[in-house]
DNA sequence: ATGTGGTATATTGTATACCAGACTTATTGG
DNA sequence: CCAATAAGTCTGGTATACAATATACCACAT
């Protein structure tokens, strides 16, 4: 008698407390303003536990690995603080975002199909030029979407992974940046000439617009940011 | 009576036992060389915990870190394991590597001062050009100096820390490419050559000299190295 | 002989207990 | 009243105990 074949994915077993109790923890940090507050947030790692209904060990391991996220800094003795990033370190990420994204760029003309390519253009189909600074929020969106999109089209996991945790750290940044000026309108524009020289398959160039893009962020937000610090 | 007033050096209360652990750990593992081995070496929490007389509780946490910087892989209810990089993730490490360091070129020819820049060719002096396949061994670290130097010169500490990372997965491999061929001559050219942009302060001609020197090592790696998979 | 299932053992995941350092507060001496 | 010190409490660091599960081995049945 022959056994019967079922169809059976594998089971979630995985994915261990101190995973989720991580992600859980991560989600909140980021949708914290921190600079919104007084002075840095200390994490009580008994009152965490007792929150989500665990003892103190994996939410301390969550802890670590956040810690080396750069989320949080643990004092010995003193507990666990939000970060506050300086302003220095913001424009550090800006910088480093903007050699991982033109590199992105650059292999972008070299592996890339046109059909992908093309996705990038379909992104503003939706945004007439006047419309931009009307619908501001959705623009944001789809502005992050775009950054996002060059790093996955590059077909290079580790410079994803990396610009990734970097943008974690400057999304909310770059969402109060975006309403500027007419910053909007000028990202759009910069985005199209990006876009043309992807097409074009012209690596220099492509780099090179991206590169600056982020360096006038850089720029911008060294001249006029003034919540930090 | 006044009480003795003794030299002593802060004592290393501070970095906590996990942190130790952790160093030492991350230290052993970059010391082994994985891909002799024939299959993924497990580390066992009780046995490093006996080792190094400590509980398993701080060497959990040291591996939490090492997991999350990418030298272990630790499977629920089976335990911790040293990744053995596949090629195409050595690749791609090379290639953001030579986005961060081409980034730090351009850094250094804007915020450098000629005499940090000259710090560089003295790297060099003890070498003349003959000798370099001679002292193969000197080289190799002096070469790895050379490129430390470059990102500690960019004053951009996250570039420098984010580099720092890869290059750690990445020295075994740099050791043993320096000795392929003429790799070593003409690794000393190429980084001359650079030193002449930073000096001439022409950052686009740095950073691509930068890029083009890492991603020669990235297609010699891709053509040549076969112990890795 | 081989394959299936159960049990024993080893090892990780989680919880708890205990310790040490830091901060707070109260008390005492000036 | 102020200052300094000591005690007490709070919190994180570490160790240990307990629970869950994977692996290996062995017995039994086919």
């Amino acid at each position: 008698m022959p056994a019967a074949v079922l169809e059976l994915g594998p089971i979630d077993a995985g994915e261990a407390l101190k995973s989720r109790i991580y992600l859980r923890l991560k989600k909140a940090i980021c949708s914290v303003n921190i600079y919104a507050q007084r002075d840095e947030l200390r994490l009580d790692e008994r009152q965490l536990g007792e929150a989500l209904g665990v003892s103190r060990t994996p939410v301390r391991e969550a802890l670590v690995r956040l810690e080396q996220e750069g989320f949080i800094r643990t004092v010995p003795r003193k507990g666990a603080f939000i970060i506050r990033k300086k302003k220095k370190e913001i424009l550090e990420m800006i910088t480093a975002w903007a050699a991982l994204e033109g590199m992105a760029a650059r292999l972008i003309t070299e592996h890339a199909t046109d059909d992908e390519i093309s996705t990038l253009r379909r992104l503003f189909a939706k945004f007439d030029q006047g419309e931009v600074k009307a619908r501001i929020d959705e623009y944001s969106a789809t502005n992050i979407s775009f950054h996002q999109a060059i790093l996955q089209l590059s077909r290079c996991e580790l410079l994803n992974q990396l610009a990734e945790n970097l943008f974690i750290h400057m999304r909310s940044i770059r969402m109060q940046t975006i309403g500027d000026r007419d910053r909007a309108s000028q990202s759009i524009i910069d985005h199209m000439h990006i876009i043309e020289a992807l097409e074009s398959r012209d690596a220099d160039l492509a780099e090179r617009l991206v590169r600056e893009h982020s360096l006038n962020l850089e720029t911008h937000v060294a001249q006029h940011v003034t919540f930090l610090d």
